[in-house]
DNA sequence: CGGACCATTGATTTAGATCAAGGTTAGTGG
DNA sequence: CCACTAACCTTGATCTAAATCAATGGTCCG
């Protein structure tokens, strides 16, 4: 943890570090962006920096303005499990603020990354201040819950090779095509996907022989026959 | 979805009704609860009952206020799988209230149940009004995530054998005792799990033997070996 | 250019799912 | 209050998907 303040830069930087702030801290003022300014410091991390680990206190809130991070846990055998990559807009450390307790997770910097840091105090004189904001960071609370309940039933109830199909159903989706690059490693899709590497490895030549998809390269990947990985 | 409203009942009912709504709905005036009071109806449900089913959509948040409520989903092959099991305090419907969604999951009433029910628009203003509630509503939120997040991380890292026992210890926990009663039926914590009932109940076979544990009747067990079971 | 990490493919092992058949419990209705 | 039925639980036998172990090739970054 090594957060470097930078508390006398102008009004416009700050205005500029905190615009990935909008998508939930909109509905400001001008004059009320002010307050956003003195509520937040920024903090720098480069790639591969960890932000916080598990057993760090700490009573602030991140919220990612550029880069990208990665939310893991270490288990007791000391395997990596990724709880998921937070990219710009996206906040993380609320447990810690609002409960007290230390972390149980990392928070490490895929890539040269950008927080706006908020303490406790912050947030409390804010959202009193401004309602309507709290609806939103509630609104990504409960986007966030889905998401986890919806990995959690895909945990328990498919077998991986469906896991995986869907996983690359999801990412086309995302993308809104049917061309696109994995945003991780094989190593750290195993990881989330609740599997090991060689098995995704195994289940993507798979689908690429029953001409499902087709790879390129490492990373890029072509849906073929999304109606056949949906129906595993 | 057949909530009975009882808009007329005195205010003293509702704040008996209401009294559940005090872990996030605290800090308030007595005047201030006569608008609780107008923003929120009664609903009884029967034991077996559904509240609300996948499709449903209904901008509506539901509060706990007596009973038990199970929340599932449906699998592709009709398995259930069961989400979490809510008390009085606990809410749901928050996704389709804030995203307008339909619902993906089902909830069931496993007691007789009644129930709290806020629009949109009430929480909305009511937000407004109390925005330090808000905080509190959050600070559930952060609860109920990282408490997803972290069977997501069990579920991916560990053994089925591990989930188990890992599971039990949590059970302990929270009832601070060694002794407890399971709080459903095995079948249903497999699904939570994500196994089979038969598995569950070898493993408890398994560790009653070792001397981990006691199991008397059907579901109470007393933890003998609390260190076995943390080591697996 | 070199070293470390990542990916692939094969051989083997095993945990847990599935299938099957009793015994038990609990909620229902007479 | 008791009896009945349906759901739950348990234990056994078998099977299979995926983990693990192992070795080689590929790729990125310093």
């Amino acid at each position: 943890m090594n957060p470097c303040n930078h508390h006398s830069v102008s009004i416009k930087e700050m205005q500029k570090l905190c615009v990935s702030l909008v998508p939930i801290f909109n509905h400001l003022q001008p004059t009320e962006m002010e307050k956003i300014v003195h509520a937040t410091r920024s903090a720098s991390y480069q790639r591969g920096e960890q932000i916080y680990g598990a057993g760090d206190t700490s009573a602030q809130l991140f919220i990612v303005h550029r880069g990208l991070v990665k939310i893991f846990r270490l288990s007791e055998s000391g395997r990596e499990q990724l709880i998921r990559l937070l990219e710009p807009g996206d906040f993380m450390g609320e447990l810690a603020l609002f409960s007290g307790s230390p972390f149980d997770h990392f928070a490490v910097a895929m890539e040269q990354t950008e927080l706006c840091v908020m303490t406790r105090e912050d947030l409390n004189a804010f959202i009193e201040q401004h309602p309507k904001i709290s609806l939103r960071i509630m609104e990504e609370f409960s986007r966030r819950l889905e998401r986890a309940e919806k990995l959690i039933s895909c945990l328990t109830s498919e077998a991986t090779e469906q896991r995986i199909a869907a996983y690359l159903v999801e990412l086309a989706d995302e993308h809104a095509a049917n061309s696109f690059t994995l945003p991780m490693s094989k190593k750290d899709i195993a990881s989330y996907l609740g599997t090991t590497p060689e098995t995704v490895s195994r289940k993507l030549a798979e689908f690429q022989e029953n001409g499902w998809i087709e790879q390129s390269g490492q990373r890029n990947i072509t849906l073929l026959d999304r109606y056949a990985l949906q129906n595993l």
